[in-house]
DNA sequence: CCTGAAAACAGACCCCC
DNA sequence: GGGGGTCTGTTTTCAGG
Protein backbone atom coordinates (compact mmCIF):
# COMPACT_ATOMS: atom_id res chain seq x y z
CA UNK A 1 0.00 0.00 0.00
CA UNK A 2 2.51 2.51 -1.41
CA UNK A 3 0.73 5.88 -1.17
CA UNK A 4 0.36 8.12 -4.02
CA UNK A 5 3.10 11.06 -2.72
CA UNK A 6 3.94 14.25 -5.43
CA UNK A 7 7.58 15.95 -4.94
CA UNK A 8 5.89 18.71 -3.00
CA UNK A 9 4.56 16.29 -0.66
CA UNK A 10 7.33 14.89 -0.21
CA UNK A 11 9.38 18.44 0.21
CA UNK A 12 6.00 18.88 3.12
CA UNK A 13 7.24 15.97 5.00
CA UNK A 14 10.81 16.08 4.87
CA UNK A 15 9.86 19.81 6.55
CA UNK A 16 7.49 18.46 9.11
CA UNK A 17 10.15 15.88 9.83
CA UNK A 18 12.61 18.05 10.48
CA UNK A 19 10.90 20.45 12.72
CA UNK A 20 7.08 19.50 13.01
CA UNK A 21 7.08 23.36 15.12
CA UNK A 22 7.26 25.09 12.20
CA UNK A 23 4.60 27.28 11.23
CA UNK A 24 2.76 26.97 8.15
CA UNK A 25 3.54 29.99 6.75
CA UNK A 26 7.61 28.77 7.31
CA UNK A 27 7.39 25.78 5.67
CA UNK A 28 4.97 26.95 2.60
CA UNK A 29 7.98 29.40 1.78
CA UNK A 30 10.70 26.66 2.05
CA UNK A 31 9.05 24.40 0.11
CA UNK A 32 7.79 27.42 -2.40
CA UNK A 33 4.10 27.32 -1.99
CA UNK A 34 1.57 29.12 0.28
CA UNK A 35 -0.57 28.25 3.17
CA UNK A 36 -3.66 26.74 1.96
CA UNK A 37 -2.18 23.77 -0.35
CA UNK A 38 0.34 22.76 2.24
CA UNK A 39 -2.40 22.65 5.00
CA UNK A 40 -4.66 20.55 2.59
CA UNK A 41 -1.64 18.36 1.55
CA UNK A 42 -0.91 17.90 5.51
CA UNK A 43 -4.72 17.40 6.10
CA UNK A 44 -4.47 14.64 4.12
CA UNK A 45 -1.72 12.71 4.43
CA UNK A 46 -2.74 12.47 7.96
CA UNK A 47 -6.10 10.98 7.22
CA UNK A 48 -4.19 8.75 5.15
CA UNK A 49 -1.90 7.95 8.27
CA UNK A 50 1.34 8.56 6.40
CA UNK A 51 1.68 11.31 8.78
CA UNK A 52 0.92 9.82 12.25
CA UNK A 53 1.72 10.94 15.53
CA UNK A 54 3.53 14.63 16.08
CA UNK A 55 6.27 14.02 19.69
CA UNK A 56 9.29 15.28 21.16
CA UNK A 57 12.21 13.31 21.17
CA UNK A 58 13.60 13.52 24.80
CA UNK A 59 16.95 12.72 25.90
CA UNK A 60 17.00 9.01 27.37
CA UNK A 61 20.44 9.77 29.55
CA UNK A 62 19.24 13.01 31.16
CA UNK A 63 16.08 10.93 32.38
CA UNK A 64 18.31 8.07 33.48
CA UNK A 65 17.32 5.75 31.03
CA UNK A 66 21.71 4.70 30.67
CA UNK A 67 21.55 1.39 29.21
CA UNK A 68 20.54 -0.07 25.42
CA UNK A 69 20.17 -3.58 24.88
CA UNK A 70 19.56 -5.20 21.32
CA UNK A 71 17.85 -9.02 22.05
CA UNK A 72 18.36 -11.68 19.97
CA UNK A 73 15.54 -14.10 20.49
CA UNK A 74 15.13 -17.69 19.20
CA UNK A 75 12.21 -19.66 20.42
CA UNK A 76 11.30 -23.32 19.81
CA UNK A 77 7.31 -22.85 20.00
CA UNK A 78 5.60 -21.37 16.96
CA UNK A 79 1.89 -22.05 17.61
CA UNK A 80 -0.47 -18.61 17.30
CA UNK A 81 -0.98 -19.17 21.16
CA UNK A 82 2.28 -18.30 22.28
CA UNK A 83 3.33 -16.02 19.47
CA UNK A 84 -0.20 -14.14 21.05
CA UNK A 85 1.22 -14.12 24.46
CA UNK A 86 5.01 -13.19 23.78
CA UNK A 87 3.25 -9.92 21.20
CA UNK A 88 1.05 -8.99 24.29
CA UNK A 89 3.85 -9.27 26.42
CA UNK A 90 6.24 -7.07 24.44
CA UNK A 91 3.13 -4.74 23.90
CA UNK A 92 2.61 -3.90 27.40
CA UNK A 93 6.36 -3.33 28.89
CA UNK A 94 7.25 0.24 28.03
CA UNK A 95 11.00 -0.72 28.20
CA UNK A 96 10.43 -2.28 24.95
CA UNK A 97 10.86 0.50 22.30
CA UNK A 98 11.39 -2.22 19.16
CA UNK A 99 10.47 -5.67 18.56
CA UNK A 100 10.17 -7.52 14.93
CA UNK A 101 9.53 -11.01 13.89
CA UNK A 102 12.85 -11.61 11.47
CA UNK A 103 13.42 -13.88 8.77
CA UNK A 104 15.85 -16.91 9.25
CA UNK A 105 17.37 -18.38 12.62
CA UNK A 106 16.68 -15.53 14.78
CA UNK A 107 13.28 -15.63 15.39
CA UNK A 108 12.51 -11.98 16.97
CA UNK A 109 14.76 -8.75 17.76
CA UNK A 110 13.76 -6.39 20.41
CA UNK A 111 15.09 -2.85 21.62
CA UNK A 112 14.96 -2.40 25.26
CA UNK A 113 15.88 0.89 27.13
CA UNK A 114 16.72 0.55 30.90
CA UNK A 115 18.17 2.42 33.78
CA UNK A 116 20.80 0.23 34.25
CA UNK A 117 21.69 -3.64 33.79
CA UNK A 118 19.92 -4.65 36.83
CA UNK A 119 16.98 -3.17 35.57
CA UNK A 120 17.53 -5.53 32.88
CA UNK A 121 17.92 -8.43 34.26
CA UNK A 122 14.62 -7.42 36.18
CA UNK A 123 13.08 -7.42 32.70
CA UNK A 124 14.09 -10.23 31.44
CA UNK A 125 13.38 -12.61 34.30
CA UNK A 126 10.14 -11.19 33.99
CA UNK A 127 9.70 -11.96 30.72
CA UNK A 128 10.96 -15.54 30.62
CA UNK A 129 8.94 -16.28 33.56
CA UNK A 130 6.04 -15.10 31.60
CA UNK A 131 6.78 -16.75 27.69
CA UNK A 132 8.83 -19.82 27.06
CA UNK A 133 11.98 -19.21 25.32
CA UNK A 134 14.67 -21.08 23.55
CA UNK A 135 17.57 -19.31 23.64
CA UNK A 136 18.36 -15.05 24.06
CA UNK A 137 21.46 -13.23 23.29
CA UNK A 138 21.69 -9.95 24.55
CA UNK A 139 23.70 -7.13 23.00
CA UNK A 140 24.38 -4.18 25.47
CA UNK A 141 25.14 -1.24 23.51
CA UNK A 142 28.44 0.88 24.19
CA UNK A 143 27.55 3.97 22.64
CA UNK A 144 24.03 4.97 20.54
CA UNK A 145 26.42 6.56 17.33
CA UNK A 146 23.46 7.18 15.54
CA UNK A 147 19.83 7.40 16.13
CA UNK A 148 17.35 9.00 13.82
CA UNK A 149 13.49 8.96 12.85
CA UNK A 150 13.96 11.06 10.03
CA UNK A 151 12.97 8.24 7.42
CA UNK A 152 15.50 8.97 3.80
CA UNK A 153 12.64 10.86 1.61
CA UNK A 154 14.44 9.99 -1.78
CA UNK A 155 13.33 12.52 -4.47
CA UNK A 156 11.78 11.74 -7.89
CA UNK A 157 15.07 11.74 -9.51
CA UNK A 158 16.34 8.74 -7.07
CA UNK A 159 12.76 7.10 -7.56
CA UNK A 160 14.30 6.46 -10.99
CA UNK A 161 17.07 3.77 -9.71
CA UNK A 162 14.37 1.47 -8.20
CA UNK A 163 13.27 -2.00 -9.69
CA UNK B 1 24.29 13.73 33.64
CA UNK B 2 21.15 12.54 34.93
CA UNK B 3 19.32 15.63 35.27
CA UNK B 4 17.09 16.65 38.19
CA UNK B 5 13.63 16.44 37.29
CA UNK B 6 10.40 16.39 39.42
CA UNK B 7 6.95 14.76 38.89
CA UNK B 8 5.25 17.33 37.19
CA UNK B 9 8.01 17.60 34.99
CA UNK B 10 7.48 13.94 33.65
CA UNK B 11 4.05 14.56 33.81
CA UNK B 12 5.19 17.46 31.27
CA UNK B 13 7.49 15.35 28.97
CA UNK B 14 4.98 12.20 29.43
CA UNK B 15 2.11 14.41 27.86
CA UNK B 16 4.31 15.32 25.18
CA UNK B 17 5.64 12.61 24.19
CA UNK B 18 1.96 11.12 23.91
CA UNK B 19 0.99 14.43 22.00
CA UNK B 20 2.96 17.40 21.18
CA UNK B 21 0.56 19.22 18.80
CA UNK B 22 -1.58 19.80 22.32
CA UNK B 23 -2.37 23.23 23.36
CA UNK B 24 -0.30 24.31 26.62
CA UNK B 25 -3.87 24.94 28.11
CA UNK B 26 -4.35 21.49 27.55
CA UNK B 27 -1.47 19.98 28.77
CA UNK B 28 -1.73 22.18 32.00
CA UNK B 29 -4.98 20.68 32.38
CA UNK B 30 -4.14 16.70 32.13
CA UNK B 31 -0.80 17.65 34.25
CA UNK B 32 -2.64 19.56 36.80
CA UNK B 33 -1.47 22.78 36.48
CA UNK B 34 -1.86 26.05 34.72
CA UNK B 35 -0.08 27.61 31.49
CA UNK B 36 2.87 30.00 32.67
CA UNK B 37 4.46 27.04 34.92
CA UNK B 38 4.17 24.37 32.18
CA UNK B 39 5.58 26.68 29.69
CA UNK B 40 8.73 27.68 32.26
CA UNK B 41 8.93 24.14 32.90
CA UNK B 42 8.63 22.76 29.15
CA UNK B 43 11.38 26.23 28.38
CA UNK B 44 14.21 24.99 30.61
CA UNK B 45 13.82 21.26 29.83
CA UNK B 46 14.59 22.57 26.27
CA UNK B 47 17.67 24.48 27.10
CA UNK B 48 18.87 21.31 29.19
CA UNK B 49 18.40 19.16 25.93
CA UNK B 50 16.14 16.78 27.79
CA UNK B 51 13.54 18.08 25.39
CA UNK B 52 14.85 17.41 21.56
CA UNK B 53 13.69 17.34 18.09
CA UNK B 54 9.92 18.28 17.92
CA UNK B 55 9.34 15.86 14.85
CA UNK B 56 5.86 13.59 13.03
CA UNK B 57 6.30 9.90 12.75
CA UNK B 58 5.99 8.88 9.37
CA UNK B 59 4.65 5.66 8.02
CA UNK B 60 7.49 3.82 6.33
CA UNK B 61 5.21 1.44 4.23
CA UNK B 62 3.12 3.99 2.84
CA UNK B 63 6.58 5.89 1.62
CA UNK B 64 7.69 2.97 -0.42
CA UNK B 65 10.25 1.93 2.25
CA UNK B 66 9.37 -1.31 2.55
CA UNK B 67 12.41 -3.63 3.72
CA UNK B 68 14.10 -3.13 7.28
CA UNK B 69 17.19 -5.14 8.11
CA UNK B 70 19.18 -5.17 11.35
CA UNK B 71 22.92 -5.47 10.76
CA UNK B 72 25.40 -7.08 12.97
CA UNK B 73 29.19 -6.12 12.04
CA UNK B 74 32.37 -7.91 13.01
CA UNK B 75 35.31 -5.58 12.33
CA UNK B 76 39.34 -6.74 12.57
CA UNK B 77 40.70 -3.51 12.91
CA UNK B 78 40.17 -1.15 15.61
CA UNK B 79 41.97 1.77 15.04
CA UNK B 80 40.88 5.25 15.41
CA UNK B 81 41.46 5.87 11.29
CA UNK B 82 39.39 3.09 10.69
CA UNK B 83 36.75 3.77 13.14
CA UNK B 84 36.60 7.92 11.71
CA UNK B 85 35.64 6.37 8.32
CA UNK B 86 32.98 4.26 9.61
CA UNK B 87 31.39 6.14 11.50
CA UNK B 88 31.38 9.43 9.20
CA UNK B 89 29.75 6.76 6.39
CA UNK B 90 27.23 5.44 8.94
CA UNK B 91 26.23 9.35 10.01
CA UNK B 92 26.11 10.35 5.98
CA UNK B 93 23.78 7.42 5.11
CA UNK B 94 20.28 8.50 5.50
CA UNK B 95 19.51 4.69 5.03
CA UNK B 96 20.63 3.99 8.48
CA UNK B 97 18.23 4.89 11.20
CA UNK B 98 20.25 3.15 14.18
CA UNK B 99 23.63 2.55 14.75
CA UNK B 100 25.37 1.05 18.08
CA UNK B 101 28.74 0.29 19.16
CA UNK B 102 28.47 -2.90 21.20
CA UNK B 103 30.31 -4.86 23.52
CA UNK B 104 30.77 -8.13 22.98
CA UNK B 105 32.05 -10.29 19.58
CA UNK B 106 29.50 -8.38 17.14
CA UNK B 107 31.05 -4.92 17.20
CA UNK B 108 28.16 -2.99 15.89
CA UNK B 109 24.74 -2.94 15.00
CA UNK B 110 23.00 -1.03 12.52
CA UNK B 111 19.07 -0.81 11.87
CA UNK B 112 18.75 -0.07 8.14
CA UNK B 113 15.28 1.21 6.02
CA UNK B 114 15.35 0.70 2.54
CA UNK B 115 12.51 0.46 -0.27
CA UNK B 116 13.78 -3.45 -0.80
CA UNK B 117 16.24 -5.91 -1.01
CA UNK B 118 18.17 -4.74 -4.05
CA UNK B 119 18.65 -1.47 -2.07
CA UNK B 120 19.64 -3.42 1.14
CA UNK B 121 22.46 -4.99 -1.24
CA UNK B 122 23.39 -1.53 -3.60
CA UNK B 123 23.66 -0.01 0.44
CA UNK B 124 25.53 -2.96 1.55
CA UNK B 125 27.62 -3.32 -1.21
CA UNK B 126 28.67 0.47 -0.90
CA UNK B 127 29.38 0.75 2.71
CA UNK B 128 32.34 -2.60 2.08
CA UNK B 129 33.49 -0.92 -1.17
CA UNK B 130 33.91 1.96 1.25
CA UNK B 131 35.39 0.70 5.03
CA UNK B 132 37.05 -2.53 5.11
CA UNK B 133 34.46 -4.63 7.04
CA UNK B 134 35.39 -8.34 8.91
CA UNK B 135 31.83 -9.82 9.00
CA UNK B 136 28.37 -9.34 8.81
CA UNK B 137 25.11 -10.65 9.11
CA UNK B 138 21.91 -8.70 7.95
CA UNK B 139 18.86 -9.56 10.22
CA UNK B 140 15.77 -9.12 7.76
CA UNK B 141 12.62 -7.77 9.94
CA UNK B 142 9.21 -9.58 8.50
CA UNK B 143 7.01 -7.53 10.91
CA UNK B 144 7.21 -4.77 13.19
CA UNK B 145 5.41 -5.92 16.16
CA UNK B 146 6.66 -2.62 18.19
CA UNK B 147 7.86 0.60 17.34
CA UNK B 148 7.72 3.41 19.57
CA UNK B 149 9.61 6.76 20.46
CA UNK B 150 7.79 6.93 23.98
CA UNK B 151 10.67 6.21 26.36
CA UNK B 152 9.29 4.69 29.84
CA UNK B 153 9.44 7.84 32.04
CA UNK B 154 9.33 5.91 35.37
CA UNK B 155 7.19 7.30 38.18
CA UNK B 156 8.76 8.69 41.77
CA UNK B 157 7.28 5.05 43.30
CA UNK B 158 8.93 3.20 40.40
CA UNK B 159 12.37 5.09 41.49
CA UNK B 160 12.43 3.84 44.19
CA UNK B 161 13.11 0.18 43.08
CA UNK B 162 16.55 1.22 41.52
CA UNK B 163 19.67 0.41 42.82
C1' DC C 1 6.96 29.96 42.12
C1' DC C 2 2.19 30.61 40.61
C1' DT C 3 -1.99 33.54 38.73
C1' DG C 4 -4.05 36.41 35.37
C1' DA C 5 -4.08 39.54 31.74
C1' DA C 6 -2.27 41.43 27.49
C1' DA C 7 0.23 41.42 23.01
C1' DA C 8 2.17 38.93 19.24
C1' DC C 9 1.37 35.04 16.48
C1' DA C 10 -0.29 31.06 13.90
C1' DG C 11 -3.90 27.80 12.45
C1' DA C 12 -8.41 26.87 10.38
C1' DC C 13 -11.56 28.04 7.01
C1' DC C 14 -13.52 31.42 3.79
C1' DC C 15 -14.12 33.19 -1.11
C1' DC C 16 -11.82 34.19 -5.43
C1' DC C 17 -8.64 32.90 -9.14
C1' DG D 1 -5.76 22.84 -7.00
C1' DG D 2 -3.50 27.30 -5.61
C1' DG D 3 -3.47 32.39 -3.54
C1' DG D 4 -4.69 35.73 -0.16
C1' DG D 5 -7.25 37.50 3.74
C1' DT D 6 -9.78 37.14 8.18
C1' DC D 7 -11.39 35.38 12.52
C1' DT D 8 -10.40 32.66 16.33
C1' DG D 9 -7.57 30.47 19.46
C1' DT D 10 -2.80 29.68 21.12
C1' DT D 11 1.85 30.96 22.44
C1' DT D 12 4.69 33.98 24.73
C1' DT D 13 5.55 37.72 27.65
C1' DC D 14 5.03 40.52 31.68
C1' DA D 15 3.16 42.75 35.98
C1' DG D 16 1.74 41.53 40.45
C1' DG D 17 0.70 38.31 44.65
Amino acid sequence: MVAQIDTLDRKILAALQEDASQSLEEIARVVGSSKTPVWTRIRKMREAGIIGRQTVLLDAEALGLEACFFVLVRTSEHEAGWQDTFLRALQSRPEVLEAHRLAGDIDYILKVRVPNARAYDRFYQALISEVRIHNVTALLSMEEIKSTTLLPLETEAERGRGP
